[in-house]
RNA sequence: GGGCGGUUAGCUCAGCUGGGAGAGCAUCGGCCUUACAAGCCGAGGGUCACAGGUUCAAGCCCUGUACCGCCCACCA
């Protein structure tokens, strides 16, 4: 590859070196600062703050381009411009990673203790935890670096206690013994949403539970059988007359000496299995609620590592999988088991390990939700929380509806440890945001903090306020709050999104955003998740090192269409760095031109009607294109952002009006010159700033050496629509022009005339105003089809013997001397015929109709006859042209 | 079991309020035309999953079917 030089640009855009100047200088002239003027409208986001633990994956990449995006419009466009970032401590997860590093040393976290190991974690946060922040920062993203916050700071963490506290004394927060996920590996609870189901092939036991009385049996049917062993009672519905003599028979528990009741319950399914379910309070949800309502016993056979405990009996010490195994041969060989089915059935694994979750009884705090999740139902349905893409809403209103009280206690160490301290004397619970040094009720000054920490979403819950300084009243909440957007990926409404709502409307008495965009999962090309194990992980990070960060983030706002998976292909992402490469270029040949012009250039666009067609058509073009763009960031219409950009720039600007103007630039006529001149450098410069937010850094450096003193453009203004550089009249000019070209071009390389071969061609249209038209733009008709004269009639003879071009009243023909391929030529005017030929089907039909025409507007039945004018205008000059290529052939 | 989404060119996808089916890549042909071969010019390619319905008019609205995907869920 060549780095020939052009005007200071090198051939080709090298994106390595310009990424880390512009990061610098952004950075070094603060231009990310949250600004907070008076009088101005306002603009915050707070990111989704990344595990402290994570690295860079294309999913954050896809989120924070998106955000990025609107940041830098809004900056641009002058408001008080806000984005918030940080991390979070990501309890389990965080906590895994620092074991792992002790376990490599032999160690445990229990031999290190609770206070060393937190430290350890700091250490490590300290060292390592700057990774996912230095990838985002290299991604481009503006946000204010220097509030970069992390849900366990000192201010974050107050504010986690107040809410704590305040939310206890409100009677919403509550201890209590339940049944709850617990993963065996982790040695913690988990919230319902943090259990993942995973479709797994398992058998389903057929177990025979004999009567106490001797008289009979009962088969039951379980997908564990080693929790036989807390069974304390089996189930039947109420209208099950099979089973209506047993009320007062026990059943006699296989493998123990237990007798257990039966009971009546409607949640039984008469029509599943025998009707029967044997019940197991402390470790089945559903048992557990029917053993409450039936006051039935709990008991619990396992610990908090999945192993058996001593109400297990002999099979105390096992493994919960090897006690399965043993069981079953146990049962079999006295003669309980029945059979034994294959049976695909969901199993609940921990989000972090994938260990399956023993459900189990245990003390643990909740918060009583029902009342915060109605808030925030209300502010959705009201709309002053708008959900986009829509179709979340059902979504979002069934899951609240069903929404269950949310664990939030974890028995790990990394978090908030709860503000809740037990007094040793007399037992009494204090809850304070102050750490108390002695018991309010009995004086003792034996008091033991829980040992728990808070569910990681409980802080992150609070984001949107912990960040700006709540609970104290500040500036930043005065000015930034509610944000303005949150985007997030949908798989954490719930866990996350929800939360946010909740927590922002009791505490704030005001929405934590205004909108939220749910963005999609990234994928690979063919839809399949991305994954280490099947290898076909797209990683942003190569993608940025391959085809450069603006290509990176440029497909994927291209990508990001509302409501669908995105498959990403790379080959995209190569396609759009082209297109970066052509911006490059476009901009090194304007600079051959406008290098050197003072501001008065631009003088040119002041009366844009004065200017010659292409000029004013570009101008129009412009405006429509500022139109699209700001329309469809403001509608989170990222896709069409992206495409408006791309056509705009590639097909109109490069192709069309650079060509189109070549021969003005070269002009020796001052004026015609300074017309070309002024109107590039005013499109051009709009142009950088209406991709600036999504391809920051090329705009940048182009924007760096275009001619003038310049502030940088992350901080200039966004284009306005210019309502005066609107001009329909210019459109349609152009549009006939192109048309000739076109046309012109297509029978050259038709009759695969060579493209330096100069050769003439006549146009004829019986339309003086477009003759006239068409013959004041002979020298860029010329040009730009190589032709070496264009003779324009409005009559006159029509040569057989040349190749013929027809679109409307318009003909072209290039006189060919003996070279026309006259099957050649018959078959493309037989396949126009036919195009045209369908559609006049068409339009005859509507027009024939006359409800069409009783019904449809004015306006479309208008269209519908001009349309069938030109159709028919075509078809009989193409008819003329095969009746003249007859006579040749 | 409930809910949501998808099915449009060979591939990946747009198509916002119903009014002449689009893009990128791929394909075919021709060009190193002085910003760009990471480029330019030209061309081909569609029963908009299927079946009904509403309408003057349907890729778009309604009903149903098929297949694919995702989410939620207490049939053990």
């Amino acid at each position: 590859m060549t780095t020939a030089k052009t005007n200071g640009l090198s051939k080709a855009y090298e994106f390595s070196d310009v990424e880390s100047k512009w990061l610098d200088r952004w950075s070094e002239a603060k231009s990310f600062q949250g600004v907070m003027e008076d009088g101005k409208d306002s603009f915050s986001i707070v990111i989704p703050p990344p595990n402290v633990t994570g690295v860079l994956h294309v999913g954050h990449a896809l989120n924070n381009t998106m955000q990025d995006v609107l940041v830098r419009y809004h900056r641009m466009r002058g408001d008080n411009t806000l984005w918030v970032p940080g991390t979070d401590h990501a309890g389990i997860a965080t906590q895994n990673v620092v074991e792992r590093q002790l376990a490599t040393e032999g160690k445990s976290r229990h031999d290190v203790g609770r206070d060393a190991f937190i430290e350890k974690v700091w250490e490590w946060r300290k060292e390592k935890g700057g990774t996912i922040i230095k990838q985002l920062k290299r991604l481009g993203a503006s946000c204010d670096w220097e509030r970069e916050r992390f849900t366990m700071d000192e201010g974050l963490s107050t504010a986690v206690r107040e809410v704590f506290v305040r939310l206890y004394k409100e009677g919403l927060i509550y201890k209590g013994d339940y049944i709850v996920n617990w993963c065996p590996r982790c040695h913690t609870a988990l919230a319902d949403d943090e259990v993942e189901h995973e479709d797994t092939k398992g058998k389903l036991y057929h177990l025979r539970y004999p009567f106490a009385d001797g008289s009979g049996h009962v088969v039951v049917a379980t997908t564990r059988p080693e929790t036989m062993l807390g069974d304390t009672g089996v189930a039947v519905h109420p209208d099950d007359e099979r089973y209506s003599h047993l009320a007062d028979v026990g059943i006699k528990l296989p493998l123990t000496d237990r007798t257990i009741p039966v009971v009546f319950d409607h949640h039984v399914e008469k029509d599943f299995g025998t009707g029967a379910l044997k019940v197991t309070p402390s470790h089945d949800r559903d048992d557990y609620e029917i053993g409450m309502r039936h006051n039935l016993e709990l008991c619990k056979v396992m610990d908090d590592s999945g192993v058996m405990n001593e109400a297990a009996g002999t099979y105390a010490g096992l493994d919960r999988f090897d006690c399965r195994r043993k069981i079953v041969a146990d049962l079999e060989e006295q003669g309980f088991l029945v059979k034994i089915e294959d049976y695909d059935h969901a199993v609940g694994q921990c989000y972090r390990c994938a260990t399956v979750v023993e459900p189990t009884t245990s003390l643990q705090w909740f918060v009583s939700v029902r009342p915060l999740a109605d808030k925030a139902v209300d502010a959705v349905k009201e709309g002053r929380i708008n959900i986009y893409p829509k179709n979340w809403y059902n979504t979002f209103y069934s899951w609240m509806d069903n929404i269950r009280d949310w664990c939030i206690s974890r028995q790990i160490w990394w978090g908030h440890r709860i503000p809740a301290w037990n007094c040793d004397d007399c037992g009494e619970l204090i809850v304070e945001s102050d750490d108390p040094t002695s018991c309010p009720k009995c004086g003792s000054e034996k008091l033991a903090q829980e040992s728990d920490v808070l569910d990681t979403w409980f802080s992150s819950a609070l984001w949107p306020f912990s960040t700006m300084g709540w609970p104290e009243d500040t500036k930043e909440l005065a000015t930034f709050y509610p944000t303005s957007v949150l985007i997030t990926s949908f798989d954490i409404l719930f866990f996350w999104v929800a939360r946010m709502m909740m927590m922002g409307i009791h505490f704030m008495d005001e929405v934590p955003f205004k909108d939220v965009y749910l963005h999609a999962l990234v994928r690979d090309k063919h839809g399949k998740k991305m994954s280490k194990s099947t290898g076909n992980v797209i990683d942003p990070l190569e993608v940025m090192d391959q085809y450069g960060t603006d290509a990176m983030r440029f497909t994927l706002t291209a990508f990001a269409a509302q409501g669908r998976e995105i498959k990403l292909d790379e080959e995209r992402i190569e396609g759009y760095r082209y297109f970066i490469n052509k911006i490059w270029n476009a901009a090194r040949f304007a600079l051959m031109h406008v290098d050197d012009c003072d501001e008065s250039v631009r003088d040119a666009v002041r009366d844009p009607a004065a200017l010659p067609l292409v000029h004013r058509w570009i101008l129009s073009r412009t405006a429509t294109t500022v139109s699209e763009v700001r329309t469809s960031l403001d509608e989170y219409h990222f896709n069409e952002t992206a495409s408006s950009l791309y056509q705009f720039v590639w097909h109109e600007f490069c192709d069309w009006y650079l060509e189109w103007i070549k021969s003005d630039l070269f002009s020796k006529d001052e004026t015609v010159r300074d017309h070309a001149r002024g109107v590039l450098l005013t499109v051009l410069e709009t142009i950088l700033k209406l991709l600036h937010p999504v391809t920051p850094f090329v705009t940048e450096e182009i924007w760096s050496v275009l001619p003038g003193e310049r502030e940088m453009l992350v901080t200039s203004d966004y284009p306005e629509v210019e309502e005066s550089w609107r001009d329909e009249e210019a459109e349609n000019a152009i549009a006939i022009l192109m048309g000739v070209i076109t046309g012109i071009r297509n029978i050259r390389s038709e009759a695969d005339v060579h493209p330096s071969a100069t050769i003439e061609a006549v146009v004829l249209c019986a339309d003086p105003h477009k003759a006239e038209l068409i013959r004041n733009y002979q020298p860029a008709l010329t040009e730009m089809t190589r032709l070496s004269a264009l003779t324009v009639e409005t009559e006159g003879d029509k040569p057989a013997d040349a190749g013929v071009y027809i679109f409307g009243d318009i003909e072209i023909y290039v006189p060919l001397k003996g070279l026309v391929d006259v099957a050649r030529e018959g078959a493309k005017l037989a396949r126009e015929k036919k195009k045209v030929e369908d559609k006049l089907r068409q339009v005859n039909g509507k027009l024939g109709n006359e409800k069409f025409l009783a019904n449809a507007p004015d306006a479309v039945v208008a269209k519908e006859k001009a349309k069938k004018d030109e159709l028919d205008a075509t078809f009989t000059k193409i008819e003329e042209a095969e009746a003249r290529l007859k006579e040749l052939g």
